[in-house]
Order: structure tokens, then C-alpha cells, then sequence
DNA sequence: AAGCGGATCTACT
DNA sequence: GTAGATCCGCTTC
């Protein structure tokens, strides 16, 4: 059984839900995700068209796309043919493998929260820009993408976290009830009365 | 050459 | 729940 990866980033995010990333010592299993896609997509880096940063978004799938954000690295896997851009940003797992070079890199922080959210997913696998373009599905790369054994897990919906563009969009994906999924925004954005704008 | 805003995280109230 | 630290890519002067 291999790892879906279906064009469109909507159709491809939920199907990556309890796939295993795994760099080196480190694998995790990956409870959150997040759709973007692509020039169609005003969130997207890859809505202007491509630049130096985002071109491995627009490059084959199966490429790990790495940027820089506040000081953090967030990790994406591109899923669109060359020349489209679409990815999925990896918003957290639970570690599965190499749980003491996880803790190592994460000192004081909970087993549940060593990958909880992109920058600290990132973190707790040891993935930088280096590692970006790294084709996934390659045996010789450094980090890599395994298929879920387990049976395909429950799975919750929401606005993605921390865009003002297109917010309004349901293209995020979790466990459902996992504790390892990063909790900075509730998890359905409740409407109460119509004119609470953004 | 400089300013702005962002796919974030942690600590503190 | 909120504020502030912190860094880089992209736009503009």
C-alpha cells in the first residue's frame, strides 16, 4: 500500500492523516494537516506565481516544501504535477519512533506536545531548510514518507489557523480528539449572530 | 535600501 | 486569553 497523493491538496490532506514522516531517528505519525491550493488559493506562498522560496511547491509531488516563519521551519508535502503548486502543511503528529532524540530536541516539553504545531513538529523531527526538495518516496532520502497501517482514522474539519486570506475555508484536518493536535484556535468556528466579521 | 506583514510559539495575566 | 519576541520574503521607495 503506498501514500495517496492525490493533485488537488484538499483531496490529498485528509488522506495524509496517520501517514509517518520520519527524519533520521525521528518518525511521527500525522494527526493535523492543512490544505493549500495554489495559485487558486490567495493563503498560498504560491499565489503570485513562483519566486526563489516557493519554486518546490511548483516542482514534482512527493517533494517536501520547507519555509522559514518567525523563527520556525514548517514542513509541507507538495502533491500537484510540475508546474501547479498545491501542498499540504503538516501541523502536528505523535511521535512514534526515536522518542528520546524528540525529547532531547524538545527539553520539558510533554510526549503529546513534542509535535504539536508546524514549527514544533519540525523541531522535534530536526527538519530545516536543507531539507527541502527532498523527494519523499526516495529510499535515499534523508527523510521520508511511510504509509498508515493502522485503519484510517476519525476525522474532524476546520478553518486552517492563522490566515486572514480565504479564511472562511474548511481545508484543515485532524484526529479527531488527538491531544497531539495543536489547539491556538478552537476547532469550529462558532457563529453566534452574522455579523461578527473577521 | 527600507518597511511591512506573516501558514508561529511561549510566557504571563 | 492576550501580548510580545523574533526573522525572513516580498513590495515599495
Amino acid at each position: 500500500m503506498s501514500v495517496p497523493l492525490d493533485p488537488s491538496a484538499v483531496v490529498s490532506a485528509p488522506l495524509l492523516l496517520g501517514t509517518v514522516l520520519r527524519r533520521g531517528e525521528v518518525a511521527v505519525e500525522i494527526t493535523e494537516v492543512e490544505a493549500y491550493e495554489g495559485m487558486k488559493d490567495p493563503a498560498s506562498h504560491a499565489f503570485k506565481g513562483p519566486t526563489a522560496r516557493n519554486a518546490v511547491m511548483f516542482g514534482p509531488p512527493g517533494r517536501l516544501y520547507v519555509y522559514t516563519m518567525h523563527g520556525h521551519f514548517c514542513a509541507n508535502i507538495v502533491c500537484s504535477p510540475e508546474g501547479d503548486a498545491n501542498a499540504v502543511l503538516v501541523r502536528a503528529g505523535r511521535v512514534v519512533d526515536g522518542l528520546a532524540y524528540a525529547r532531547a530536541r524538545r527539553p520539558g516539553v510533554p510526549d503529546h506536545r513534542l509535535a504539536r504545531g508546524p514549527g514544533n513538529l519540525t523541531r522535534a523531527l530536526g527538519i530545516s531548510l536543507v531539507d527541502g526538495g527532498t523527494d519523499l518516496f526516495d529510499t535515499s532520502s534523508p527523510v521520508r514518507l511511510w504509509p498508515r497501517e493502522d485503519e484510517p482514522p476519525g476525522i474532524s474539519v476546520g478553518p486552517r489557523v492563522g490566515v486572514s486570506r480565504a479564511a472562511e475555508v474548511a481545508w484543515r484536518f485532524w484526529v479527531s480528539g488527538d491531544p497531539t493536535v495543536s489547539a491556538y484556535r478552537p476547532a469550529v468556528r462558532r457563529v453566534r449572530g452574522r455579523s461578527s466579521s473577521l
